[in-house]
Order: structure tokens, then C-alpha cells, then sequence
DNA sequence: TTGAGGAAATTT
DNA sequence: AATTTCCTCAAA
């Protein structure tokens, strides 16, 4: 604290042209505030822009980051209104790469900067120092006579220094023990940091003998990554083909182009489980450092200071990955690309995909997309020369395409109340007689997807949302696959309140079970979902009685599409493929052909073939007619045409924009507020408002635009500078989606 | 007046 | 996002 000095001591006073030598600086804050906020420090804080800085706000402190840096006489003026800095964090800076992709993010998906800065950041306690424990070495220069038991305390000691109480506990002596030989200096304390740096990857072990397609393949995406510079390439091969292995040979690759070069590998959330981590581990000796929303704040922590320090080379995440503050980051791996988990819907809504293009753009770094079914976008930019467009053919002695036949529904229905048609119900009894396994497909968790009132044709639906409420016959509950919501089962209809008057409409995996079990009365059947798989654990001891055959009749939901191969499964039927393309979602046909080809895949090996049956109502759909001749890009490219001849994504642009308020009249008066201040624009059509298909979540009501755009239009700015136009009342929020995947 | 309780404004 | 301030309503 400075003691304001006599006028007279003023001029020569050292530490008052030190006081003068201040900075005005601008941080960005990890707060939805418009802008970076003004703070002063001393120059002798040395501050420059990424540094991690303490600031004040209101009454608090806060984390955030250096954004730019004045200096000299201009920057002092008026800076004493300005409150100061507390204190620069130690810890690497967010480098210009990060911080200009903060920039960009923001600007692209209409949030401000410090949202996108609060995606970064984590605690202070990241940046600091990490903590110690202390741990115990023999003392090199004690010369004390040593007893039997003391002797095995150095013993174990001399091999790895340990807490006193690790120590006692493998010499199996008493503590007293170890604690005597502290006190009379026999052992040394050492400090051990409790968040040591991740092991390096090995990267001088050899990767898998790889097949001649799988070299070339990865000899173009080594090529790419060895050139330096942006560069985005599509990884194109059917599941079995190895592109696991390929792309690790790019990971190798970029790891070695320099000891401090990192690599990113996103993938959607459910396949980050041990068997993926393995693979990583079998090709570089270590396990990759891992991110996803499972990982506990203790490691957290960890993995964020050693991706700042540049000292974790390999990262395996879900795509919150996308905004760790990497230090040099030198290549981005998104595998399934397609996949829609990379989506994020709530919050900042952004789809790491694409965001994860622009990062590698602004630091110049390569990425590979790998799918077996790529999506629109990223096969439209590898056909137009965007992507490289890397193809993997299928591996020889690998899965081989199923026999695939519709089944037309409406000539060949299920029984009254029954769900497989007479061929399915055949073909299962065929395969069960051959000892062989059959795969149901049937996308609804539960019972049946409504509940309804025999007496007064009341359905039960959710409070909030009014979805239908899905019966879960084992749990005896009614649920909201949307919101979570369940009740049990009531006795009555809540409405006439006649008793036991309900009658389940529709089948979910528990009703096909139902129905499977009465037909194949001895047969061994499963259900597997995440209510009867909830976690990892239930997940991989599911998979495992599977591939011991323990199981004839397996029930799944979408949780059965992902990546395992039961060697004796030779049938899967489909039991309803429309399910998803229900609800005009513009990229449903696109998700079924994914999901669908992806489950039925499932079938066959080179040496049983396997056999897909799908039961459709709409046999002549272009979806249904890919799938049956399994011509991914025929219906791509039958896809891409209608998309385009409507200026639909990727050959247009689209925005959701919802307003949701406690009020219904709130939410009507800003939704005609908005359409009426919506910019007229050439290229720019906006639909709305319409009230949204959710129409009540969590007690708002809400209020949807489309917005679509043609593909030059700067959709981002569009959106911005309507948004700029009108001020609503604060009880009314306002959700921005660019590029929506979820259409409620 | 006082004080909840909730909405609105503020944070550099 | 997290506080602080402002505002309204109702009881004393």
C-alpha cells in the first residue's frame, strides 16, 4: 500500500514513476458478458496477452484470460478508475490459436466470447502449481545403526519413495516405525507431485502389419499431416475395414513430426469406453489422455494443465474436448463423424464437427473424418475436392455386406397385437434352429409409447412437454424419454377415474420381448438397452455373454449399432425402420440409412453369411431401397439432389431460433416482435413463428423460427444483427441454433 | 414502515 | 454466472 508523499517529495519519489508505469488490460472473462472487461496493472506484472489472470467482479474474484495489453501515456489515462488486477496465474498462456478460435466460435454460433471462454477455462487451481504429498527416501549420509525392521523400510524406500504410511504398510512394520526413523533423520522427505505428467506415448513400437489398401490410406493421411498446414481429409471405409489403424499411423505420424506436437481424437460419447482405449494403448504403450463428462475433477485438472504445458501428447475425448487449451495441436482426429452426438443442442448449441474444422484451419493443423456412412456435409466436401477423399475398402476375411430383404407390411402384417410379421417370426425359428443368434432391432426403450384411457380416450402425457408418457412394464412406471419425467402406473385414468381402463398403444423393446418370449418358449433372450445396461460395467458383461453364445434372442435398442461383431449372429431383423423417419427431421432419412445399415451390418461373417430383415410400411421410400441394395451412394447422392433443389443443408444454410418464456403471452408478444424486426434479405427465407413441437419444457412456452439461407450468406451475421434490433424483457430467452440437428 | 420474494440490472 | 438493486405487495 502506497502512503500518499508530501507535494514536494512527489517529483523525485522512484515509486511514483513506478505507480505511473501501469497497463490497461482487457480480459476476457468466463461470464456472458458482451465484451472483454478494463483492469489496470503494473507494468512490473508483466502481463501480456493469453496470460491467466485473477480479476475482480462485483464482489467476486474471477479467473479469465488477457485479451490485449496498452501501455504508455495513453493507456494510463483514466486507468485509475479502473479496478486492478489481483494476480497473474503461473502456468502456460492460452495461446493465439485458442484464443482466436474463442473469437471465432463466438462470433459463429451468436454467444458471447466468455460463454465460449467458460467452455475453456477450468479452475485456478489447474494453473497453479499441482499438489504434493510427501514421501520418504532413505537419507544418503546416516550413519545410525539400522534394525531388522528398519533395514526393510530402506529397503522398500530405495526403490520408490512413499508416504510413511505406503512405507510401513510394505515393510509390514508398525507405523511407529517409519515415524522414529523420520524423527532421528534416517529418512528424507522429498516432495511427489500429486498430478504428475501423463507417461509420453511410445512412438518408436510398430503399428499393426497393416493390409496394402490400409497403407496406401495411411500413407496419404501421413502425407497430409507431414506437409504441414491445413489440410481436411475424409476417411471413407466400411466398418471392418480397419480405419482404427490407419488413422493411428497418422497419429504417429504427427506425434513424431516434433517432441511437443499433440493429437486430438474426438469420438461420440459411448465409444469412449476401455476396449477403444486399449487400442491406443496396444499402438503407443500408454493410455491416451482422456476427456469426456465422466472424468472427475481431480484429473481434470490434471489432463487440462498437462494439455496447456504441451507435455500430454495424445488426447481422447467427446467433443467438450474440442475447447481444451491445447498448446500445439498438430492433428484432429473425428471419428463417426457422422455420428449426432457431436451435436450439442442446450446451452451453447455447436456441433463439434465443424468447429473442430475451423480450429485446425486457424492453427493450421491436419483433420481426419472417418465414417463407414460420412455424412452429407462432409461427402459433398470430399466429392467437391474440399476433403482429400480417402477410401478403405473392405478387409478380406472381414464382415461381409448381409443379404438384405424388406419386408412389406402391409402385405405380410404381424398378427393382431403382435409385432413380427409371419417371414420374421419364420426366419427367427430357422436361425434359432441352427444354433445360431438373432438380433432384434427396435428403437424405443419401454413397454409401449402411449398410454390410453379405454373408457374416455385420455392420454397420458408428460406434465411439461405433453409428449406421450412411455410405459416401462418393469419398472411399472410411466416415463419421459424427453425430460426424465416418471410416475408409476396409476389405477385410475386421472381424467374419469375409471379403474384399470388403460390400454398400451405400440410396441417398445419390452413388448417385443414379450412377444418373443411366448413364441420361442426355451430360447434365451435378452433385452439390451440402457435400462437394462445402464452402465459400462452391465454394458460389457451383456457383450460378453453374447459373444459366448449365452444368449439365442438379443432386443436392442440404437445402444446395439455400435462396433461389436458376435461372430454368431446370422440374423437381424428390423422391427419397425420408419420409427425414425417419423417427424419431418430433414436429415432422418440420412440417420436411418446410418443406424440401419450400421445394425444390420451386424449379420454375418465372411464365412456364415448373414441375413437383414426390415420391416417397412414404405418399401418404395428411396431410404428403404438403399438399404435393401446396400448403395450408400446412390441414396447419398438421391439425398443430396432433394436437399439441394430446396437450398437445404450443406447446399444452404439453416438457423432455429426459439424464444421460450413463463408466459404464454410473453412468449407470443417476442415471438412477433422478433418476426417483425427479422431483416429482410436476399438469400434469407424466415419461417415462423410457429409455436415450437415441444411446446412447453420446463414450464416455458416456446415460440420457434426457421431461418434458411443460401449457402454465401453469412447466416451469423444475419442472426446477429436481427437479434441486434430488438430488446426483450429478461423473463424471455432466446435460444440460437445454427446448422439445428434436433428439430423440437 | 418493513420485509419478503421476485424481477431486473450490473459486473471493467 | 453470480450478486446486488429495484420493485411490488402485504402486513403491521
Amino acid at each position: 500500500m502506497r502512503v500518499a508523499s508530501a507535494p514536494d517529495f512527489g517529483l523525485f519519489a522512484p515509486e511514483d514513476a513506478a505507480a505511473r508505469a501501469i497497463q490497461r488490460v482487457r480480459v476476457l472473462l468466463p461470464l456472458p458478458v458482451p465484451e472483454p472487461f478494463d483492469y489496470r496493472a503494473p507494468v512490473s506484472m508483466g502481463l501480456s496477452p493469453g496470460d491467466h489472470v485473477i480479476a475482480p467482479v462485483g464482489a467476486r474474484e474471477v479467473l479469465g484470460v488477457v485479451w490485449s495489453v496498452e501501455e504508455g501515456e495513453d493507456a494510463a489515462r483514466g486507468a485509475d478508475n479502473l479496478k486492478p488486477i489481483i494476480e497473474r496465474l503461473p502456468g502456460p498462456p492460452l495461446d493465439e490459436t485458442a484464443r482466436r478460435f474463442i473469437e471465432w466460435t463466438a462470433r459463429y454460433v451468436i454467444a458471447p466470447p466468455g460463454a465460449i471462454m467458460r467452455m475453456v477455462v477450468r479452475t485456478p487451481e489447474a494453473l497453479r502449481d499441482p499438489p504434493t504429498v510427501h514421501v520418504y527416501a532413505p537419507a544418503p549420509d546416516f550413519d545410525g545403526k539400522l534394525t531388522e525392521a528398519r533395514r526393510r523400510v530402506c529397503d522398500v524406500a530405495a526403490q520408490a519413495p512413499l508416504t510413511p504410511a505406503e512405507l510401513a504398510r510394505r515393510a509390514g512394520v508398525s507405523p511407529g516405525v517409519v515415524k522414529a526413523m523420520i524423527e532421528q533423520g534416517a529418512l528424507i522427505r522429498l516432495a511427489r507431485s500429486e498430478d504428475p505428467p501423463f507417461p509420453e506415448p511410445d512412438l518408436s513400437r510398430a503399428g499393426q502389419a497393416l493390409s496394402p489398401a490400409q497403407e496406401s490410406a495411411a500413407e496419404a493421411l501421413k502425407a497430409l499431416v507431414r506437409a504441414g498446414g491445413f489440410a481436411a481429409a475424409l476417411l471413407d471405409g466400411v466398418t471392418g475395414s480397419g480405419k482404427t489403424e490407419v488413422y493411428l499411423e497418422a497419429t504417429a505420424e504427427a506425434l513424431g513430426a516434433d517432441p511437443s506436437a499433440q493429437v486430438l481424437v474426438l469420438l461420440p460419447e459411448i465409444a469412449l469406453t476401455q476396449a477403444v482405449l486399449a487400442r491406443f494403448e496396444a499402438r503407443f504403450g500408454v493410455s491416451p489422455v482422456e476427456w469426456h463428462s465422466a472424468i472427475k475433477p481431480a484429473m481434470r485438472r490434471r489432463a487440462w494443465r498437462e494439455i496447456a504445458a504441451g507435455r500430454a501428447r495424445l488426447v481422447v475425448g467427446a467433443r467438450s474436448a474440442l475447447f481444451l487449451p491445447f498448446a500445439n495441436l498438430r492433428l484432429i482426429v473425428i471419428d463417426e463423424e457422422h455420428d449426432p452426438s457431436y451435436k450439442q443442442d442446450e446451452g451453447v448449441a455447436y456441433q463439434a464437427r465443424d468447429l473442430a474444422v475451423a480450429r485446425a484451419k486457424l492453427g493450421g493443423c491436419a483433420i481426419v473424418l472417418a465414417s463407414a456412412t460420412p455424412s452429407l456435409e462432409t461427402l459433398v466436401n470430399a466429392q467437391s475436392g474440399r476433403y482429400a477423399h480417402v477410401k478403405l475398402p473392405a478387409r478380406h476375411g472381414a464382415a461381409v455386406l448381409p443379404d438384405v430383404e424388406l419386408i412389406d407390411l402391409r402385405l405380410d402384417p404381424p398378427e393382431k397385437g403382435k409385432w413380427l410379421s409371419p417371414k420374421l417370426a419364420e426366419a427367427a425359428a430357422e436361425s434359432l434352429a441352427r444354433g445360431e443368434q438373432t438380433l432384434l432391432y427396435m428403437n424405443r426403450r419401454g413397454y409401449a409409447p402411449l398410454t390410453l384411457c379405454r373408457a374416455c380416450g385420455h392420454r397420458m402425457q408428460s406434465p411439461e412437454t405433453e409428449s406421450w408418457l412411455v410405459e416401462h412394464r418393469y419398472s411399472g412406471r410411466l416415463v419421459c424419454h424427453l425430460t426424465g419425467f416418471s410416475m408409476p402406473k396409476p389405477k385410475a385414468c386421472p381424467k374419469c377415474l375409471t379403474p384399470d381402463s388403460f390400454v398400451s398403444i405400440g410396441p417398445g423393446v419390452e413388448r417385443i420381448h414379450e412377444e418373443v418370449v411366448e413364441r420361442f418358449p426355451g430360447a434365451r433372450i435378452e433385452i439390451f438397452s440402457s435400462d437394462t445396461a445402464p452402465n459400462g460395467e452391465a454394458v460389457r458383461a451383456l457383450i460378453d455373454r453374447m459373444e459366448k453364445g449365452e444368449i439365442d434372442i438379443l432386443i436392442g435398442t440404437q445402444i446395439v449399432a455400435k462396433g461389436h461383431n458376435f461372430p454368431m449372429l446370422t440374423l437381424v431383423g428390423v422391427i419397425d425402420a420408419d420409427l425414425g423417419l417419423k417427424g419431418g427431421d430433414l436429415r432422418a432419412g440420412e440417420r436411418t440409412y446410418q443406424l440401419l445399415s450400421q445394425v444390420a451390418g451386424r449379420a454375418g461373417r465372411a464365412e456364415r453369411k448373414g441375413r437383414a430383415l426390415i420391416q417397412t410400411y414404405a418399401p418404395d421410400e428411396a431410404v428403404m431401397q438403399a438399404l435393401a441394395s446396400m448403395d450408400r451412394d446412390g441414396f447419398l447422392a438421391a439425398e443430396a439432389r432433394a436437399r439441394e433443389s430446396v437450398g437445404l443443408p450443406p447446399f444452404g444454410r439453416l438457423a432455429a431460433l426459439i424464444v421460450a418464456s413463463p408466459s404464454e403471452e410473453q412468449a407470443n408478444a417476442a415471438a412477433h416482435e422478433l418476426g417483425g424486426a427479422a431483416p429482410n434479405t436476399d438469400g434469407v427465407d424466415v419461417w415462423g413463428p410457429a409455436p415450437a413441437p415441444l411446446s412447453i419444457v420446463r414450464g416455458r412456452h416456446r415460440r420457434r423460427f426457421l431461418v434458411r439461407a443460401d449457402r454465401g450468406v453469412d447466416l451469423s451475421a444475419y442472426m446477429a444483427a436481427w437479434m441486434s434490433r430488438v430488446k426483450l424483457t429478461s423473463a424471455v430467452r432466446v435460444q440460437i441454433d445454427i446448422d439445428p440437428y434436433s428439430f423440437l
